[in-house]
RNA sequence: CGCGGGGUGGAGCAGCCAGGUAGCUCGUCGGGCUCAUAACCCGAAGGUCGUAGGUUCGAAUCCUGCCCCCGCAA
């Protein structure tokens, strides 16, 4: 069976290891275009190309996978599997397959549809998820169910820890979903989607990880969890921006007003609705990770400040 | 040429602008105190101030080059 594999991201690298290990034959790797990254703007290949070039496949980096039926056609697969690709495929691209084309997603669909499933769902306070394998079609993350993963989110995991666990996991669901999908000839028995059950998430953006100290203290440690590490939990100290990577709640009594750090030794604490958000590890702009006691140390933090 | 911050004992910082005794909050080690603490008191060790040059009687501090780290933006 001839398979090809569109991804981009870190998440999509190790269900291609898996798929290679189980003997596949992927016959190429379609993934988006190089780009400038970091400060310097340094052009980054996606991790999956950098993956692929490493196992010599040959690698297709159209900037509309749309606009290119013929040269996808030219990979001359039965199948095609999708993680993560970032992009939308046409009617016309999908038929190409015999096999058909099959995305792996990082919810149990159909909740948590959409771009950034794994930090939405840790923000949510979720105590459970798990990678879906279904049909790519046009409307995203809208096709049939060929099988679920279950996990459980540990109750300090972060995105980036859970990532990484769906990583694997979605390794292990589509060798499995490939042999079914051999096995019926393309054909397997599918679980429609609730639609009305759906949801959906956005992009996540730096906007949308700022604390509010006004929240319950779970709500907040989980957004600082699901935020972690991109795009990172902040508040503002001074008028600067503080990223928080991690943070614990603790029952506290006290008349002050939310965002204040409370005078509890070697530790930051802040104020929250119903107790305290004692902040593990924190990073100022410019310096490294220190924990919160270290932030009190060098006053980074000063106790009684209110935090916004 | 995207904007910006930083490298000072083990940790986090101050000192730099207006060159002249290495400072603060911790940690560590030793001693003391308490029924007790998300405690307290006394003492000690520990630093070629990122690196290479330059200016100067004298450089953590001023000038130049280089290395490394990070925040925003993409």
């Amino acid at each position: 069976m001839k398979i090809l594999y569109a991804g981009t991201p870190e998440f999509a690298v190790e269900p291609l290891k898996r798929i290679l290990d189980a003997g596949y034959d992927v016959v190429g790797v379609v993934t988006r275009r190089d780009k400038p990254t970091g400060r310097k703007g340094i052009i980054t290949p996606p991790p999956v190309k950098t993956f692929a070039l490493e196992r010599g496949i040959p690698v297709f980096q159209p900037a509309r996978i749309r606009d290119e039926a013929e040269k996808v056609a030219a990979f001359g697969a039965d199948l095609m599997v999708t993680c993560a690709f970032g992009q939308i495929l046409s009617r016309e691209i999908l038929d190409l397959f015999p096999l058909g084309v099959w995305n792996i997603h990082a919810s149990l669909l159909p909740k948590y549809r959409g771009a950034a499933p794994i930090q939405q769902c840790i923000i949510d306070g979720e105590t459970h998820t798990g990678v879906t394998v279904m049909k790519t079609e046009t409307e995203l993350d809208a096709g049939d169910i060929l099988l679920v993963k279950r996990t459980e989110i540990g109750e300090k995991e972060t995105a980036g820890e859970l990532a990484a666990r769906l990583s694997v996991l979605g390794g292990d669901a589509i060798v499995e979903g490939l042999r079914l999908i051999a096995a019926e000839n393309g054909r397997p028995a599918l679980l429609l989607q609730d639609k009305a059950q759906a949801t959906f998430v956005g992009k996540i953006t730096k906007e949308l990880a700022k604390i509010d100290f006004s929240l319950a203290g779970k709500k907040i440690v989980d957004l600082i969890r699901g935020m972690n590490p991109e795009p990172t939990a902040y508040f503002l100290a001074e008028g600067k921006p503080v990223n928080v990577y991690r943070a614990s709640f603790s029952p506290y009594d006290g008349a002050e007003p939310c965002g204040t750090v409370l005078n509890i030794p070697k530790k930051a604490a802040v104020k929250c609705a119903d107790g305290m958000v004692v902040l593990e590890e924190v990073r100022f702009a410019g310096g490294k990770n220190m924990s919160g006691g270290d932030a009190i140390n060098g006053r980074k933090l000063v106790k009684g400040q209110v935090l916004q």
